[in-house]
DNA sequence: TCAAGATTGATGCAGGTGCATCGAGTGGAG
DNA sequence: CTCCACTCGATGCACCTGCATCAATCTTGA
C-alpha cells in the first residue's frame, strides 16, 4: 500500500523544518549577543548597499527581499530611525519614494558581515564539506518553486551574502 | 585564498533559509484555506492525542515541541479556549497540572491531519524522489546538533506526524 | 479628456512572540 | 524543621506580524 506523502518525503519535510529553525535560531542569537540587530536587517542593508547609488524603491527592496509590502514599510522606518537610510522623494513618480541607505548603514552592514559569516561557519559551513553543500542546495532547489516564483540571481555572490525569509 | 564560510556553505545557508520559508508558507496556506488553525495547534494536538491517556504535562509538551515555556502556556491557553484541550490539575505535583486533548480535539487533529498530509505531498513529496527525500534527509540531520540537543525518536512515526518549529 | 482601475506606500487593529519576572510549590543540605 | 535553590507555569510589556483598508498618484482606453 502506497502512502500519499511517502514517508521519506515527510521526514524530510520535517527536518527541513525542524534544522532550519534550530540553525536560524543560532545564527540570530550569535548576531543578538554580539550586539547586533536582527537578520532582516542586515539584508535590507545589504540590497540597498549593492544597488546603484545605494537606493532603492520600497517595492523593489520588497521584491528581492521576498517580505510582504506592510513588512517593508515598516522595517524602512526602524531604518530610518536609526540613520542607517533615509527616505527620498521620487520626482518622476509622486506616489513613490526612494530609500537609501547612510553611511552609518553601509559601515553596521560591513561589521554585521563579520559576525554574521562566522556563524554561517560555526553552524553550516563545519558540519558539512563543500560537496555535501552543494549537494544540500542542489537538492534544497528542487523543492524551491511551487507556488509562486522563485528569485535567485543566477550566480549568488557569495562574499556578502543576502538569504533569510 | 580561502574565505571563512565557503561560498559553497554560504550558498546552502541562503537556500536553507529561503526554500523553508517559502515551503512553510505554501503548507500554511494550505492549511488556513482549508479552514484549520496554524500548524503548530496541530503539533501539539498530535503529541497529546499520542501520549498514554491523551495528557501531557505542559513541560512535556514543551519538551516534544521545542518551543519556549511561555509559548507552550499561551498555546494551551488556545486550545483550552477552542475546545481542544482541558487543564486538569496535578495531584502529586501542586506547582504542576495535566493538559488532556478532548474528543474535539482528537477529531481535529485527524482532520488536519488529510490536509496537512495532502499539502505535504503537493510542496515536498510530488517534488523529490523517495531516494533523494532521504538524502536530504541526512545532509539536514548533520546540521542538527550545534547549540543544545536534538529531540529525534530513533524512527520516527510517518504516519501522522509532527514537525515544524 | 476623463473615468475606471491599478500601483505605491502607510496604518489601525488584532493577535503572536520574546523577555523578564513573579508566585507557588518542591526537594535537599544542614 | 528550616532555609535556599530550583522547577513549574503564568503574565505584563514591548515589539512584530498579518490583514484589511486607505489616500494619493499613475495609467489606460474609450
Amino acid at each position: 500500500m502506497k502512502r500519499k506523502p511517502s514517508t521519506e518525503a515527510t521526514s524530510a519535510w520535517i527536518r527541513l523544518m525542524r534544522v532550519q529553525s534550530r540553525v536560524l535560531d543560532c545564527v540570530e542569537q550569535d548576531l543578538k549577543k554580539a550586539g547586533f540587530p536582527p537578520l532582516a536587517w542586515y539584508d535590507a542593508l545589504l540590497e540597498l548597499s549593492r544597488a546603484p547609488s545605494g537606493e532603492l524603491r520600497p517595492v523593489e527592496l520588497e521584491r528581492q527581499m521576498l517580505i510582504p509590502q506592510y513588512s517593508t514599510s515598516r522595517l524602512i522606518d526602524r531604518l530610518v530611525d536609526e540613520g542607517l537610510a533615509s527616505r527620498r522623494e521620487c520626482k518622476i513618480d509622486k506616489r513613490g519614494q526612494f530609500v537609501e541607505i547612510t553611511e552609518a548603514g553601509r559601515e553596521l552592514q560591513k561589521r554585521m558581515w563579520g559576525a554574521y559569516s562566522a556563524a554561517i561557519e560555526k553552524h553550516v559551513g563545519s558540519k558539512l564539506s563543500d560537496a555535501d553543500a552543494v549537494k544540500l542546495s542542489g537538492l534544497l532547489d528542487r523543492l524551491g518553486c511551487s507556488c509562486g516564483e522563485m528569485k535567485l540571481p543566477p550566480a549568488v555572490n557569495v562574499n556578502e551574502t543576502s538569504p533569510s525569509r
